[in-house]
RNA sequence: GGGCGGUUAGCUCAGCUGGUUAGAGCGCCUGCCUUACAAGCAGGAGGUCGCAGGUUCGAGUCCUGCACUGCCCACCA
């Protein structure tokens, strides 16, 4: 059995190799379960990245979560099923391959519509799967054989399907609204996609001649360019300075048109002047103003935020010289009466950062309020969860103050909206496949708008198990168990694809047998997307700022992965990943978890250096169980581990505990304790204190007979074992690479991730072992101590003394000796009967005194220092405690094991004392 | 204009429902190449938990106010 490991871990070869296996052997792919299946089912749907994209920390972080979640489901038994796939992303992709085109000066309008989606279409095949391709990099455990492409036929069809039913439901409209524009992109964005910024403006006053008063009406504005559109002046009805005023009309400076003043709660009288210019072209509020009044509505501007023909002699200039240009010459012409510093919220394309212009057009849009509605319900009432919890209030505000949505975009690339309209009477058809003709008889032309990527999106979590089909996949698979996602997409997608799976999935039943196996038999509704919404932390740069291209802190997961290897930045990630609080990526940290994998190797390499010399025949252990066992099930950790010794008995005391408190924390999604508790187990606990207890019962070439050898090295691989199943969710490529060596390429299973995942077992709790543990570690680290400050060669032997306090002490130290001898680097033990606290070299504990007897002079004045600081933290205690002891208070509220410790301290801290003072005393400190 | 989070060791962060003398990693200091590991081992220094009040027998933890800082949402000229 030749287990010959390099001496430092090198993950790159053996990360990228085992990646590799797990997919081949296609260890993630779960076909349908038939019925009768009762098997606890886990979904969970990978939020898919865009085609055009590239893996971020974010990403990683995501996935990194997501992973570790489906593992430890998979190991405990359930069904599980992570489905991956990419999103098509209209704007990001469309504008990907524009600027290709631009390289080879092209331009999508001169090859038309159909070539240049076929173009699209290429550079998918070509370029789009290489955010998969990273992924696989991480590890992640996904079912390949699902992975799916929003513009797949199927999915499209879907989509068609769901346009089409909400159309005829009413809850989908075409209309005439302000929407916001990209200029830059050329098309209509949703409300989400528009950022809003403050940024330093102005309020410029401009008066409006009132026509046969020989008076001016003043109103405020921070669009004066606008004006040249405006069809109204409006004031407040209780606004008595205008009262003389109502029914008159102006003359619009610059366009020299004349514009009724009308009355309306738009104009507030408090702000400005009290009066507002109306634009119902270019402005929302005055859009719905306009409707109340049936004023004109003038669009000024084209497509690109240009002046256009209506805009006068401005026509043809953008729209900020425009503002320019009208300033200056309402200025020339005496109207311009006032200009004020003025902060403004400023809406810009979140994708280009172009300001975004409200633009009067023809869009479709989705009746929210019904949807909303039933989404919201769903989680007020329980049947989605939303973690952490203070996300849930987020989530409901947003529902409640929600508008229509705008899903049309003037795109090439995307679902195209399946409405026909004729050329003839200009009638429109809704329907799932294109019609011959129109009613009429006329020619028909399909619209050319497209969705808005949302709008697919928000559907996968039906749609990719076959819907509007009603399968066996849905049955089993939906509701998907949980989302893992950033907070950036929580109204995006995570809110719509709960409007659209309690819409279209009403009244569907998840199977019973499966519904009730997996944990889920209280949930009324099955059909919501999910039951539940995990948000994970924004990954910011060390420096905590947000990580941009523009800023140039990006942090390329690859790179880093390169540096230390696919576990370590996993392990960072987990370990930073506390529910709530952004992670500022660190890097050395990412550096410290390298060094733990690097620990894990060697300690490796000592276990397998052992098995091969102790000729110890490795059998499969029954922990190891294939899927299908239930959740949880007994010799899911330690079955073969059979305690000879104390340290045998305490570690796995140790290991149960830890096995409790990771799967414990992972059920609440605490990474970072799960992370934390398995990496103080491995270091702290077992390479730090079980490898070195064990050695000399490994060694038996040095007199110890060879069946206790095998027995500890029985022992050690047992353990060993089930360590590595515990961390493999975190760290899936150096446990699979240990755990494989372990059974010599002949597993039982094909992989890890096949096995069970440890579950604590309360027969192996030994609490007595953990005490007398604890005591002999804190001897062994009082000598050490002792040690260091008499200033002992390290290599020389020196003799103790040790007074127990009990006899049980003493014998367990006995037991212990060689242990003692070992790693404290003693000659001899001396039992005695009698205090030791006050001689120069001891130290004392609630348990035992402890004496390094050695010749050195030690330095007086620095021990006596120490020992006053020492002194003064013992005082405060004493006082502190005397304080609560004596509180009536304190001795009746208190629980009564918080009183006990504190006694029991109390007296403690005296004896600590007591031994402190003599031992000043001893040294004649000042 | 609303809402949410953060402020704990030099740096990056833990600290769950209030309960012994507040922890970790990195960095720093001292000493060790001890036959798994120098990406290691042993020992050590370093904190009035942002400020001010309050509740409580007891506050890093709960409440109020303030300061600084970050984020999200918002069609008022």
């Amino acid at each position: 059995m030749p287990h010959d490991l390099p001496k430092a871990y090198e993950p790159g070869a053996i990360e990228t190799r085992w990646a590799d296996y797990w997919i081949q052997e296609k260890l993630f792919s779960v076909p349908t379960p038939p019925p009768g299946e009762n098997r606890p089912v886990f979904t969970l749907l990978l939020p898919p990245p865009n085609v055009t994209g590239r893996l971020h920390m974010g990403h990683m972080l995501n996935q990194t979560q997501m992973d570790i979640i489906v593992r430890w489901h998979r190991m405990r038994g359930f069904l599980t099923l992570w489905l991956p796939g990419t999103d098509h992303a209209g704007i990001a992709t469309q504008m990907m391959v524009e600027k290709q085109l631009a390289r080879e000066g092209k331009k999508r309008h001169d090859m038309g519509r159909e070539k240049f989606v076929e173009r699209v279409w290429e550079w998918k095949r070509e370029y789009g799967g290489a955010i998969l391709d990273q992924m696989k990099r991480l590890g992640a455990s996904v079912d390949w054989s699902r992975e799916y492409f929003t513009m797949d036929d199927n999915l499209s069809h879907a989509v068609h399907e769901v346009f089409v039913r909400l159309y005829e439901e009413g809850l989908i409209y075409l209309g005439d609204y302000i929407v916001n524009w990209c200029p830059w992109h050329e098309t209509a964005i949703s409300d989400l996609e528009v950022k809003h910024q403050d940024v330093p403006g102005h309020l410029w006053e401009i008066r409006y001649p009132v026509v046969g008063a020989g008076e001016f009406i003043t109103v405020a504005t921070t669009r004066p360019e606008t004006m040249l559109g405006d069809t109204a002046i409006a004031v407040n009805a209780k606004d008595e300075r205008y009262t003389h005023l109502h029914g008159k009309k102006v003359l619009l400076p610059l366009m020299n048109r004349e514009i009724p003043i009308i009355t309306d709660e738009l104009a507030q009288p408090e702000f400005g002047t009290g009066a507002v210019k109306v634009t119902p072209a270019h402005d929302p509020n005055d859009f719905q103003a306009g409707l109340r009044h049936n004023l004109p509505q003038i669009n000024v501007m084209d497509e690109h935020a240009h002046m256009n023909q209506h805009a006068g002699r401005y026509a043809g200039l953008d729209r900020f010289e425009a503002r320019k240009r009208v300033l200056h010459d309402l200025r020339e012409q005496g109207f311009l009466v006032g200009e004020k510093d003025y902060t403004i919220a400023l809406g810009t394309c979140d994708r280009c950062g172009t300001v975004v212009e409200p633009r009067l057009s023809k869009q479709w849009f989705v009746k929210i309020a019904p949807l909303a509605e039933r989404a919201k319900e769903a989680v007020e009432s329980g049947e989605i969860t939303i973690v952490p919890d203070n996300y849930r209030q987020i989530y409901l505000n947003w529902m409640n103050n929600i508008h229509d949505w705008c899903i049309s975009r003037q795109l090439w690339w995307g679902h195209r909206i399946p409405a026909w309209k004729c050329e003839s009477c200009g009638e429109l058809t809704v329907a799932r496949e294109a019609p011959a003709k129109c009613k009429c008889g006329g020619k028909v032309e399909q619209v050319s708008d497209v969705l808005d990527t949302w709008f697919s999106s928000g559907l996968l979590p039906f749609t990719t198990l076959g819907w509007p089909e009603k399968t066996r996949d849905q049955a089993v698979f939906y509701p998907t168990t949980l989302l893992i996602t950033a907070y950036e997409i929580l109204f995006f997608w995570v809110a719509r694809m709960i409007m659209f799976g309690c819409h279209f999935m009403q009244g569907h039943v998840q199977d019973p047998a499966i519904k009730k196996a997996s944990g889920w038999a209280d949930k009324k509704n099955d059909s919501v997307p999910f039951r539940e919404v995990y948000i994970h932390a924004l990954v910011r740069d060390a420096e905590r700022q947000k990580m941009s291209k523009t800023k140039g802190n990006v942090v390329d997961p690859l790179d880093v992965i390169q540096r230390f290897g696919t576990d370590a930045t996993r392990f960072t990630l987990a370990a930073m990943a506390a529910p709530g609080t952004d992670i500022a990526f660190n890097e050395s940290r990412t550096e410290g978890y390298r060094a733990f994998a690097n620990k894990i190797w060697n300690a490796a390499r000592f276990m397998f250096m052992n098995l091969d010399r102790i000729g110890l025949v490795w059998e499969q252990p029954p922990s190891v169980v294939r899927p299908g066992q239930s959740p949880g099930s007994p010799g899911a950790g330690i079955a073969h581990f059979h305690p000879q010794t104390l340290e045998d008995r305490w570690i796995l005391s140790r290991f149960n505990r830890v096995a409790a408190d990771v799967n414990d924390a992972l059920a609440t999604y605490r990474f970072h304790e799960a992370a934390n508790r398995v990496y103080d187990f491995f270091w702290g606990e077992f390479c730090d204190w079980y490898l070195e207890l064990i050695k000399p019962r490994l060694n038996f070439e040095d007199g110890a007979d060879k069946s206790a050898a095998q027995a500890a090295c029985s022992n050690l691989v047992n353990l060993f074992e089930a360590a590595l199943r515990l961390l493999h969710p975190i760290m899936p490529f150096i446990t699979e690479e240990i755990w494989q060596a372990i059974y010599d390429g002949k597993p039982a299973v094909k992989s890890i991730a096949l096995t069970a995942y440890p579950q604590a077992d309360q027969k192996q709790f030994d609490l007595a072992a953990e005490t007398e543990m604890a005591i002999l570690q804190d001897l062994i680290v009082s000598v050490r101590n002792l040690r260091a400050e008499l200033k002992v060669e390290p290599k020389a032997k020196v003799p103790i003394e040790i007074f127990a306090h009990e006899l049980g002490i003493r014998t367990m130290i006995e037991h212990n000796r060689g242990a003692l001898e070992r790693l404290a680097n003693v000659e001899s033990i001396r039992f005695v009967e009698e205090a030791l606290s006050n001689r120069v070299g001891a130290r004392s504990t609630a348990r035992f005194d402890v004496h390094v007897i050695y010749e050195r002079k030690i330095d007086v004045a620095a021990e006596c220092e120490k020992l006053k600081k020492e002194l003064e933290k013992v005082e405060r205690g004493i006082t502190s405690g005397q304080r609560q002891l004596g509180n009536q208070q304190f001795l009746s509220k208190a629980p009564p094991s918080v009183v006990e410790n504190l006694r029991k301290q109390q007296q403690e801290l005296a004896v600590l004392k007591e031994k402190t003072l003599s031992k000043l005393k001893e040294l004649s400190c000042s």
